[in-house]
Parts: C-alpha cells; sequence; structure tokens
DNA sequence: GGTATTTCATTAACATGTTAAATAGATTGC
DNA sequence: GCAATCTATTTAACATGTTAATGAAATACC
C-alpha cells in the first residue's frame, strides 16, 4: 500500500512550466488520477478484502449484476480489466461459483459470462457495506463537489 | 489496453440510488477515475514504449531528476509504487545505468537511490514530447478546467 | 465453395500490484 | 551492554497489467 499524504514536499525546484523539463508530478493529469485513486481505494480495500474480493473481481462481478450475461471482450471493456487477465479472472471466480460461462451457439469464437445466485448473494451482502463508505466519502468531499468531479472526469475520458 | 470510450450504453437499469444496489459503475468514483486514468495514459503510453519505458519507470526516474538522491521508501511513496515492486524496478533501471544505488553510512538499513547522467539524458530525451503531448491534452479539455480538475483531485487525495 | 482476412478468446512471457514473512540494522528500556 | 522492539528493505507467493503470438471460428471476396 501507498501511505500517500505528505503534507509538506519542499521540493528543491518549483520552477514554472518553462520548454523542455517535465511538469512537476504534483501538478500531473495522471500522476493526479492515480493518486487520487489510491486515496479512494485505500478506503474500500479492506472491506473487499473481507469478502475475498479484490477490485478487479469486484468490478467484474458488479457489471454482470449490473448488465447480465455478456461475451468477454464486452465485459473485459466495461470493468476495465484487459482480457488476458479477465480469462485468469474467470477461472477463479467460476471455481467459487460466483459465476458461470457458457459458448455462443452463434458464435462460435464467444464466451458467454453470466452472475450466479451466489455472486448475487456476494453483491448484496458487500453493497450496503460499500455504500457506506461512499456516503461517508460523499459527506467529506460535498455531494456537489463530487457530481461535479465526476463530469469532468467523464469529459476527461472523452478528450 | 482497455479502448475505453463506448458511446451507447443501452443499460438495462437505470435505477436511481436506492438502499442497497451499488452504484452505478458509470458513476462510481473510482471507476471513473480509472477510466479517466486509462484515457490519458493511453496517449503516453506509446511515446513511453518507444523509449523502452513503463509508466512506472518513467515516474521513478522524474521523482529522481526532480528531488535528487532519495532513500527507496520516499522514492516508492513519491512515485506511488509499492515497495517490492520498487526494488524489482531497481534492478533493471540500474542495469540500464539509469540509476545509481549506494547505502546509507548513517543507517545500514536504509538504500539510496540517485539518477545518473545517463538517466538524466533520457528524461531530456522524453520530457519534450511528454510536454507536447500534455499541452494536446490541456488544449483539448481546456487549461481552465485542467487546473481546476488537478485542485479537485487534490482535495480527493486528502479525504 | 474455397481461400484470405478478420475477429474472439486464450496462452505465453515478463512486469508490476499486493499482502505476508523474513532479514538485518537501528532504537529503546532496563 | 543486552534483550526486546521497531524500522527499512528485500524476498516470496500469487494476482493482475501488458504486449505478442497462437488457435479457432466467422466473414469477405472472388
Amino acid at each position: 500500500m501507498v501511505t500517500g499524504s505528505d503534507p509538506l514536499v519542499g521540493d528543491a525546484n518549483t520552477h514554472d512550466d518553462k520548454s523542455g523539463m517535465p511538469r512537476q508530478t504534483r501538478r500531473s493529469l495522471p500522476i493526479s488520477l492515480l493518486r487520487a485513486r489510491e486515496s479512494v481505494m485505500a478506503k474500500f480495500r479492506p472491506m473487499l478484502a473481507r469478502h475475498d474480493m479484490n477490485e478487479q473481481q469486484w468490478r467484474v462481478i458488479r457489471i454482470l449484476g449490473e448488465s447480465g450475461e455478456l461475451d468477454a471482450s464486452e465485459l473485459a471493456e466495461r470493468a476495465l480489466v484487459l482480457s488476458p487477465s479477465l480469462t485468469r479472472m474467470l477461472k477463479s471466480l467460476k471455481v467459487r461459483k460466483l459465476i458461470a460461462l457458457r459458448k455462443d451457439k452463434n458464435d462460435g469464437r464467444r464466451t458467454l459470462i453470466s452472475i450466479t445466485p451466489t455472486g448475487k448473494d456476494l453483491i448484496n451482502e458487500i453493497s450496503p457495506e460499500s455504500a457506506q463508505l461512499y456516503r461517508d466519502l460523499e459527506k467529506a468531499f460535498g455531494h456537489d463537489e463530487m457530481e461535479r468531479l465526476l463530469d469532468m472526469l467523464e469529459a476527461v475520458s472523452k478528450v
């Protein structure tokens, strides 16, 4: 885990953005996005771990709960997981009986993935805890600020 | 790579945020942060790859260029890399002579890491390309919007 | 209809993410 | 001074990230 939040960072060089030098990492968008994500996920990971879930598995399970049966490509894209990672994850999720796999009869290349009742039960276990953590976060950050941030992040994703 | 940006996502369920169900993934902060990051990094990764660099290595090298010699813990925290990952990365960066390692004489537990002239040369090669990509991004997203987004991300990191 | 091309999923190989344990050097308390 | 404790780093083990290659099925083209 990255601990984050180093209050005083008296860097030697605080130059302005001149030609060649790289942007200060503190004002780099990719790094700021990563830092924010780490900070937020640090609040959720311990809860997920108590349910033997990691972030990626939780994303996959949720997407399936939201959208129903999907093929692997669709699921990978929506869950922001790469196909090779998804292939490996599906094995362990299947062993835990959280998902079910079947072949598409109309297109033999496709694997169709759906959530099982056991998987839905797990979602129903985790969701209230997740929602509570999210409410805490929204309370600390501000509801309207949160909405604005989500809008801006959506806009960045489309640039 | 995640392709991202699926323009029309006709989800079956677009319910409001009632008690138990998890927030729609499209409005989840962790997922939105991840999606935005993927979208941005997709623009930078090919350029870094041409210099045989991945994101993590680029972060580590930049931090060292900014801050000078650091011990492993400081470097890991600032570069948002976990200590075990950093340990492995330092080996390959040392083989490429981009960094130099030495033991702290006052505290035998600490490893001090610094950038080499070769490492500085690499930063000077990559920086102009990175800066150009960043300018493109800022132009597309808007300078003021970008500044506001960075401020909000910093605020989220401190919640 | 048969070949070339494209597409979906998986496998391979190596890097990083993540948690826990091990190692070794510093610090504390007596 | 020494045992107990704490701290910085590394190692271990397994999961996911990433790119390239493979295998198999669908589609395009003629």
